[in-house]
DNA sequence: TGTATTTAGTACATAAATGTACAATCAATT
DNA sequence: AATTGATTGTACATTTATGTACTAAATACA
């Protein structure tokens, strides 16, 4: 039985006592709730061991896929998608584990330079065996053609929110 | 330009980087955590001038999907995703709002049984246009056929998750 | 019956996330 | 240059979420 089924019919009967309730965007948007908490706290399981969470992870690897290993706060908050107060919080974290290095940017002083450190590489060639694993078993029940077809979908639904 | 960019292109080069990274995983489940995020927040604004949150209208809505508008907070935790010591605090406060009632279970002494008040009823038949406005506008940028599609795979891949 | 195990719910301490106000700097205009 | 308005980032208070340990009650079973 899904674990999806209780909220599911709960959508069903509040449709019968509200007509208008529209039925398809609540179920896709309690899908996506339920989803994501389910990816966050496996996430955060398998990088206890690392001694960070799924949001320092997502930083980490957001400096990886970067050119230089090196991003803004502001860029980072786009790329991992948190708001920026919160990046602030997080990096001061990860550079009081070492992991990257804030240092003032000289082209425009307002801003600031966040870099992977050595050690910070270390850890994410370290932890990325397990990270892959696990990607591949939580999408394990998709075949690749459902899965390029879910990424279809999906971005047209972010594209549409970032619109509205 | 897709507020999804940034982060696809780090993943791109994380993949040159790092060949076993698995790509498409790790773009669906940061498609999904982007959404969420957006979904959530809009939510959260939209039901401000209720005195409301996202959270809260999930466990509103939960019990207004049930016959006898009633469920135990293990039922709630269940239907709204939230874990059982969150359950106790939402539902903590919408006690305090007058908009739920907490009793004792005679059945089950263990059990407490969580009812929507008359006043809680009142308030979700309020908000209920304003959340049918923004459910469609979210969903807007679907076709019909697409929604249902997307919800097809969505349930896939979280069933998978409930296994593995 | 008595004892062990499981289940339901909560309290409390801690962690994580957000809103808001602010300081510093840059850019544009006068 | 001086002023105005926007941008970048952070500090701090508050809100929101989680882990863990615990109580009470039900269930299983010797």
């Amino acid at each position: 039985m899904s674990s999806f089924l209780p909220t599911e019919q709960r959508l069903a009967i509040t449709c019968r006592q509200y007509p208008a309730f529209p039925r398809d965007p609540a179920v896709l948007v309690r899908l996506v709730k339920h989803i994501y908490k389910r990816v966050h706290d496996d996430a955060n399981a398998m990088l206890k061991p690392w001694g960070i969470n799924h949001p320092e992870y997502n930083i980490l690897m957001m400096l990886y896929g970067t050119e230089g290993y090196t991003l803004n706060p502001s860029q980072l908050a786009d790329a991992a998608g948190e708001k920026s107060a919160n990046i602030t919080r997080l990096t001061n974290e990860l550079c009081d584990k070492r992991l990257i290095e804030r240092t003032a940017s000289d082209e425009d002083r307002r801003k600031v330079t966040l870099t992977l450190t050595a050690e910070g590489l270390a850890m994410i060639e370290g932890f990325l065996p397990d990270v892959c694993a696990l990607l591949e078993r939580q999408a394990g029940g998709l075949q690749p053609r459902e899965a390029a077809q879910l990424e279809k979908l999906l971005k047209k639904f972010l594209d549409h929110l970032d619109q509205a």
